[in-house]
DNA sequence: CGGACGGTTGACACTAGTCAAATTGAGTGG
DNA sequence: CCACTCAATTTGACTAGTGTCAACCGTCCG
């Protein structure tokens, strides 16, 4: 089923536009933006880069899904973020050139990205003083999203933490269906449990509790949320 | 035991000069920032600014402790970071003028700053591009460490968790003693509870086992390292 | 058709949290 | 200087919550 047919620059442009690091761009400084990138397919499963590699390039998806992620020593995966259209990742190239990525970015299905050499990009922001600004910005929220999820993850339940990872996915990449919002990825148990650190057991036993309380609706690597507002009471610790 | 005495402002011009931040200022450049700042004194486990509070100064520590903590909704403290002279904290408003600080500042001993309005601080900075780079690089660091840390606490045992915490802070503050090295601040074992995702108990028990092995000297909020290296084996799980 | 993979469930073990009670030690004020 | 107070710490007893392991099922896909 590989529609790893590459999309034509002229469809990217839009989807750059959308992210927010080029927000304020002319149409014209977005097409030489695009025109220094190159397009990256890489089919499920595989890495645009994994971790340990030299940072020499950040991306902005395209199209796809993809999980950023680090294997501990013992080979156990932790799931630090999931990155959908639009979004920029392996930017730490972009201040610190030696490094390498601290992290993988596996595509959990078919996808694209543009990428640019480290080098290339910083010299496209020279020109912009805004875009650092951005970068900035866009870096400070995400420390604050990742202070909080430590918080979470120091002070709460399992079954809060799962619950929470289930509300904060289908904000990023929900889509209305019939029966609720289905969390638009391929999810398995595994990987909620790699995102809100647990195992594929308990994720297994909430769910099937959750889906006898019919809160969501699960199938093979597949998630409905049926009572969004049940979700949220789990968060808050009100269930049972 | 008060020694709020001010310091004056020239004893702050090599601290601010040892600060990453201003790493390539002039001397004239650094007498400028220095003047446009505000000097704070706050007293032990009084605040610089309260989660919550107008992010509306960002700050450089000149002297003493800093805990940087979140709590939840329940009251619990999570501890997220330990500032020392020379570290800047509360730069949220830099890039988000209307935001709110996101932690609490609190300062564990009696303690000093400098402090900025983000707008001086955001001028300021606009006249020498390379500063902007310098802060991204900074986060970017900070994004490293959360993420490590994340893992950690989504993967490791509580006794690998306490292990690293001094091993960090003894990286961070420590001082060298004849007995091995200093943690150099007041430590409970309630705060590396809170830096760690457990409790004073579990800690506490820690504590007494790793003594008898001389692993550590510990008293009232006070922690010395002996081995550092068994400490290291214990985080990579290769203890007992 | 068969193998691989995702998922479910039960039995069991054990880490680490909770609560209670006692102890130590540092700082304070008479 | 000593008694007093309060916070920090220690330790024991108990247990809830989760992880671990094993067995089994269903289904997707080659």
């Amino acid at each position: 089923m590989s529609k790893l047919s590459v999309l034509p620059k002229a469809d990217l442009l839009p989807i750059l536009s959308r992210a927010a690091l080029f927000r304020d761009f002319s149409p014209g400084e977005l097409i030489e933006v695009l025109e220094a990138g190159q397009p990256r397919c890489i089919e499920e499963s595989s890495f645009f880069f994994q971790q340990g590699d030299p940072a020499s390039r950040l991306y902005v998806l395209t199209d796809g899904r993809v999980r950023l992620s680090q294997v501990t020593v013992d080979g156990q995966q932790v799931i630090l973020r999931v990155i959908v259209p639009g979004q920029m990742f392996g930017a730490i190239g972009l201040t610190q050139p030696e490094a390498l990525y601290p992290v993988s970015a596996e595509a959990s299905e078919d996808s694209q990205a543009l990428a640019w050499e480290t080098g290339v990009f910083r010299r496209l922001c020279e020109n912009r003083p805004g875009v650092s600004f951005d970068l900035m910005g866009m870096m400070t929220s995400y420390i604050q999203e990742m202070q909080d999820r430590y918080r979470e993850l120091a002070t709460e339940r399992t079954e809060q933490r799962v619950a929470r990872a289930l509300l904060r996915l289908a904000a990023q990449l929900g889509r209305k269906v019939e029966e609720g919002v289905l969390v638009d990825m391929a999810l398995s148990r595994q990987s909620l449990a790699e995102m809100t650190g647990t195992t594929l057991y308990t994720v297994s036993r909430l769910f099937s509790k959750w889906e006898r309380r019919g809160v969501i609706q699960t199938g093979r690597e597949r998630v409905v949320i049926v009572k969004p507002h049940d979700l949220v009471q789990i968060v808050e610790g009100l269930a049972e």
